[in-house]
DNA sequence: CCTCCACACGAACGACTGTTCGTGTACCAA
DNA sequence: TTGGTACACGAACAGTCGTTCGTGTGGAGG
């Protein structure tokens, strides 16, 4: 048992077909990316009228942007609650958020991928305040970093790039992760953990 | 000394405007991605017509798979070159095949990003042929991860998993590197050398 | 009962898309 | 001279795009 029936990113809003549209969109940027899939897909995806989705979202790139911020959210969210749960010590700590990382992959594979391919996309405000939850992702790592490179748990120089590398290590998961793989969701984590703690230089970990 | 100029992917190929279209093409899909970007938008970057761009490619996406392929071409090139040179262990021929790679993104980081961003738009034997490329890459990869492994010098468990986790790594880097940034070519590929190393549990590296 | 608002729809608009067509020019071979 | 081929162009076609408009329904508040 290895494979996890996707869940939805977006819940019941209780707004009509809002979150049916934001889970579409989603299905439809992710499948033939923003400028390929229409309006026309996602309201089909979700099951509803074209000139409907205009009564939920003013245009297409802010239909993007809703999606992105869902997606991102969650993912911020996941993280710093495995952090607070994790001990104090940096090894601990990363190897705690780098689990969390992996496990939001598998469970939202499609977020993932369409947040770090779509985002671009993105204009104006809106883009401006994704980078801004993007800089919260990377200040996550880059504490714990700094703190284990000052503790010595981590002998890496230049901990900012070394956290930069670790999350793109962590990127890339979600671009050749299948359902069906090798690994369970847990084994994953576990391995890329592996990897984040032996890139940082932590003697612990040999 | 920091920044570069860009050279640009493709060079005369005797062939017209050819290699303008190319280069263009590839300025086109990487400002706007495959699908935002119009062939009256390459035909204008290659200071040519949009009729005539059909004297040289049968359809915009077979236009995007001769892009992909000389970008993926000359990466390949560069990373067999770089093991030729490089010493019998596996240590040495890790890092000089980690410095090609990071050398080839500053060189051409257009290229790379469209590269990566750009590969699922493609179809049929196009999709085919570029997939078989990449695998070449990984393969690169793989053989001296699982070289080093069965000699000792890596102590990484799964060498394939483990070189699939430095190639992410490596892509990330097309996607955040600047010229303006704070390191020269080579030492980002040194330092890029160095995680690698790291992440393979070289003992040598510490 | 009336009003308002949230939600829903089909039809249409103007812009833009990839691609084709017909034509033209220059050069090379016979 | 003739024929062919490579390269170049403007104009046009048929389709799709994001978005807007007008209309309608149904329930909640007064």
């Amino acid at each position: 048992m290895n494979a996890r029936s996707t869940v939805s990113l977006v819940g019941d809003t209780g707004r009509g077909h809002e979150a049916a549209i934001l889970n579409a969109a989603l299905e439809a940027f992710g499948a033939k990316g923003f400028h390929g899939a229409s309006m026309r897909d996602v309201a089909r995806g979700a099951g509803t009228s074209l000139s409907n989705l205009y009564n939920y979202f003013p245009s297409k790139s802010r239909l993007l942007a809703e999606v992105l911020r869902h997606a991102n959210d969650e993912l911020v969210t996941r993280l710093h609650v495995a952090v607070d749960e994790a001990g104090d010590d940096a090894v601990s700590r990363l190897r705690e958020v780098v689990r969390a990382y992996v496990r939001f992959v598998v469970d939202h594979q499609l977020a993932m991928v369409v947040s770090t391919n779509e985002v671009r996309y993105l204009a104006g405000e809106d883009r401006e305040r994704l980078v801004v939850d993007r800089d919260a992702t990377q200040a996550v790592f880059e504490d714990i970093v700094a703190q284990g490179a000052a503790s010595g748990e981590f002998r890496t120089p230049h901990p900012a790039d070394a956290a930069r590398t670790v999350l793109s290590a962590l990127a890339g998961v979600a671009q050749w992760y299948r359902p069906d793989g090798r690994l369970s969701r847990g084994q994953l984590a576990e391995q890329q953990a592996r990897y984040a703690l032996a890139l940082l230089e932590s003697p612990l970990a040999h």
